[in-house]
DNA sequence: CGGTCCTTTGACACAGGTCAAGTAATGTGG
DNA sequence: CCACATTACTTGACCTGTGTCAAAGGACCG
């Protein structure tokens, strides 16, 4: 795959583009998922969607955009994995999210960009002029109720992830994420069992609040519980799924 | 005020109906607020949305609705004091949100409300039939942006909320919830300082992940060292805000 | 094949939780 | 208006879960 030649973080696909609308099935603002499915769209609004859109990659561990930049775009990843945080000034960092193809990152109503956010893998994206969708959106309603719908299912995320980072013990938010890794596959399409882990402890620690030795001391605690097995560091067979469930506390 | 005679948790002011448009004024549905200043309503659409509209009182510590009820209605505060806030099943708890006058509560995109809400102190709502709400939408593609901007400020304070559980030390935390209050009491139009406490130092710990008596314990040292001063215990004058910015950190 | 990064594991420290007692504020019925 | 009960708050003593520091494999890469 071609490389763009500018100093650009990115590498835009300018030679797929007109195959785009082939190109970005996973794409949540062009294309139905399961959690957005109060909106369809007709195939015109789909095409003028698509005449915005530019198709982008990113390598691993590559920053996509940075928290204190202006936020021009919004992006759609279709193909990889991305981390989402915010830094404290003296360097304290909360990943405030995970995201997967399908999942939708940059939308905000401020200047710059709320988060940070970085490529896990080699990543591919969906990008979108903020300016130009923002002016579709007053001419496309189903459009803006489906990003309506995604950033409440956001918000309802969010606030798991609260009553997790406020209320539960170690074990419990590394048992929660893998179940949440596990449901995400799922919604993703991909078998729910065993499960990757793109990320390093680090950013699970980052994720959970937690350290990363706390993380690595629950993962084999829980492997020497028989819950899990370690295929290999990256990779996790959830072996009693419906206990964790129960650990991971109803939420 | 009359009471309504059915085993409601809610006392309708049908009196005022009639009157609404006037009495709405900090309703963030029919009126303009700062964080939603991009769009405004016409005249005719403002009463469109009133005719959907009751507004309705509750007692304090009486509930506003359960997370596992339908989800028939969205609410917007117009007077008084509300948490919002998710269970575990053991009966830990999880405050994901103070609201004061202007806030929104209700919204989601599921069968069911994603979180209980209960009155701090006697508190006065709009009530909106979601469903007729959600009808409206398809034909007020500005009152749907405005919905949209309240989401994503909301998601941002998420966010933010995400921070403080998962990386802020006990401190950091109840100084960042001072100026936290202090800030949305300016965006509410009342004094930024002294800060007033609706909630108990349990509701505070339930909020910030923390103990009461670590919350406690906290406004003591902030006391001791000059930083606040307690004029009762629901009230706090913040003596030195610019030292408090520097401790919450940033965020 | 040497260097770098990631992970695991151990030893120890400490922030914050838990338990408990005492005090102050608030509400209630007589 | 006052006794009493109840709830909220503070403070102390102690304990424990998780963080920090350190060291030693492993995996991966040039």
């Amino acid at each position: 795959m071609k490389k763009s030649a500018a100093a650009s973080r990115f590498s835009v696909n300018s030679a797929t583009k007109t195959h785009s609308l082939h190109l970005v099935h996973p794409c949540d603002v062009c294309d139905v998922r399961p959690y957005s499915a109060c909106a369809a769209l007709n195939p015109d609004e789909q095409s003028r969607l698509v005449d915005i859109m530019t198709t982008v990659e990113v390598d691993a561990h590559q920053p996509i955009f940075d928290e204190a930049e202006r936020a021009q775009h919004v992006f759609n990843v279709t193909e990889g994995a991305v981390k989402i945080y915010k830094l404290l000034s003296d360097g304290r960092r909360q990943i405030t999210g995970f995201l997967f193809p399908g999942d939708f990152l940059g939308l905000t109503h401020n200047e710059n960009y709320a988060y940070s956010a970085e490529a896990l893998t080699h990543t591919k994206l969906c990008r979108f002029s903020r300016q130009k969708l923002e002016a579709l959106l007053d001419e496309m309603p189903k459009l803006e109720q489906r990003l309506l719908g995604m950033a409440s299912h956001e918000l309802a995320a969010a606030q798991d992830q609260m009553i997790l980072l406020g209320r539960k013990s170690a074990k419990e938010r590394v048992v929660s994420f893998l179940i949440m890794l596990s449901n995400a596959a799922v919604r993703h399409g991909r078998p729910d069992n065993p499960v990757g882990l793109p990320m390093t402890r680090n950013d699970m620690g980052d994720y959970l609040g937690l350290s990363l030795e706390t993380v690595s001391r629950a993962l084999t605690q829980l492997k020497t519980q028989g819950l899990i097995q370690l295929l290999d560091e990256r990779r996790v067979r959830l072996a009693k799924p419906e206990a964790m469930r129960e650990i991971a506390g109803g939420v």
